[in-house]
DNA sequence: GTGCCTTTGTGAAGCAATGCACAAAGTCGA
DNA sequence: TCGACTTTGTGCATTGCTTCACAAAGGCAC
């Protein structure tokens, strides 16, 4: 049997910690913007909104960052984290549809802030060609694999309707791309080593809808029956 | 020691399962228009992307809706899915900030054609009130709490600036709202018994990001150092 | 220095979700 | 009617995540 000896800096970072990796961020950056310059795992934790052992537990996946009786550096603690969610770097992104969606994506300042430059806008529609939009011209989705591999995209953003999400996705992998996130309500199918990352604002209310519910009734009417009374 | 008994249509629904469901409807309503009369849960959790002993779990938490030897109908299903998640009834939903993103959310039709109908749209500024968006006219921010109580609100979408995200959120819960859908990048504070769900997409990249940096790197560089190569 | 106080980092227990594997249930053709 | 075949529903082992609780580490006052 083998059994991995954990190290220091254990390379396999669970997925739930990376997930959370981010909001501790967001927070260790409005500390440092009040001129907070350390902070203990108690109030970052309730900072991001976590309880404060997985925190600690979070961070002690990344190294051992902090001071014992002191707490953590907020500013060391911000680059340890950038760096190991790879923000240090930039990332060029290709956002394909450009609808509702897409503009406004195009348009939310908090991605650059981030290091993610929206690096092209494509759109299959000829009239949505050629618009400019936060400092970008549409482009055709036509020239899809040449912007990615011209401008170095390593992310695409697919905000378009569901039955053309698949068909963008496999355009995109095949020209190299290996990082989506997927606005469009459809399960895209991948090859292995291509991570897909999905946004499903309708699967968002049902949960909420599936609380209200239970909050409202303590569950759903008519439990076994069709609505006419007929059992099947 | 109190252990459960399991019981045919136990009441408690693991979380993990509520947030597939609405994958499963997804995938049911695209065959019910295909004309698919049963499925098992070997396709139909091919469709959703899940694997078919999941599936199987998930579904006999609802309760024993399958026929062996055949699988599962198809209509049935999608109306006890729909049952269990509170979607046979319509949910009056209200969208407060209505900049890129609130716009977009106010035009997109995949809401309507849930049972998530959009019941007022609300904004501080001066400039938005007034437009109309899908039909619907731009009240005042001022007006939140007499919405949502003439309009029978009970889900609250926040697409406001992070600075005004609390103080919507505050006003809307004090008005008797508990479900809460924020796009804000900050955590809420809401007392025991209201549900916020989030949606960050600086967040979702984040973590495509670190994944790619794997990818390329096999890991983040320079481990322990500050830029400069000096150890804090 | 020395000792007190705070806070980290982490074993270990507890809990939830996953996936395997198969008996039981039901269908359908002969 | 019967037997072969299909597919569900679930017990169980496993994995992964969370939470507790505390020893060890380090700062700081005196
Ligand atoms: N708008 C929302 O709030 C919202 C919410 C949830 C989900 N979604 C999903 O996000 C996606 C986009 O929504 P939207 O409201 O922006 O839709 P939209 O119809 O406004 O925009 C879609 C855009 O994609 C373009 N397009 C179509 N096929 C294309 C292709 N092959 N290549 C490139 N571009 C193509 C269209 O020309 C259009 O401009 C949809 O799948 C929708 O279901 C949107
Ligand atoms: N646009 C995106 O793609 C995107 C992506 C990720 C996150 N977000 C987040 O979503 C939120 C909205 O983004 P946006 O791009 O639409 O911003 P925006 O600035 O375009 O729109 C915000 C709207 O909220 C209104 N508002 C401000 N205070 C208000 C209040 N107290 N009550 C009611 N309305 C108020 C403003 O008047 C404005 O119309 C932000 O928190 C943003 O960080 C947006």
């Amino acid at each position: 049997m083998i059994r991995r000896i954990p190290q220091a800096r254990d390379r396999g970072i669970p997925d739930a910690t990376v997930a959370r990796l981010p909001l501790y961020l967001r927070a260790l950056n409005g500390m440092a913007e009040r001129g907070t310059a350390t902070v203990s795992s108690e109030d970052l934790a309730l900072a991001a909104g976590v309880n404060s052992a997985k925190l600690r537990k979070d961070l002690s996946h990344l190294g051992s960052y902090g001071t014992r009786g002191v707490g953590y550096d907020v500013q060391y603690l911000i680059y340890q984290i950038s760096r190991e969610l790879g923000l240090t770097q930039d990332w060029a992104v290709a956002i394909v549809g450009v609808g509702n969606l897409g503009r406004a994506l195009a348009n939310y300042g908090g991605f650059a802030s981030r290091g993610f430059r929206i690096a092209g806008l494509l759109d299959a529609d000829p009239h949505v060609v050629g618009d400019r939009i936060a400092g970008l011209v549409v482009e055709h989705a036509d020239e899809l694999e040449s912007v990615i591999k011209k401008r170095g995209v390593s992310i695409v953003v697919i905000a378009t309707p569901a039955t053309s999400a698949q068909q963008v996705c496999d355009r995109v992998i095949a020209a190299g791309v290996t990082s989506i996130l997927n606005f469009a309500p459809v399960v895209l199918a991948v090859p292995d080593g291509v991570d897909v990352r999905k946004v499903d604002l309708s699967i968002e209310l049902q949960i909420l809808a599936f609380h209200e519910q239970r909050k409202a009734n303590g569950g759903p009417i008519m439990a076994e029956e069709w609505p006419d009374g007929v059992v099947m």
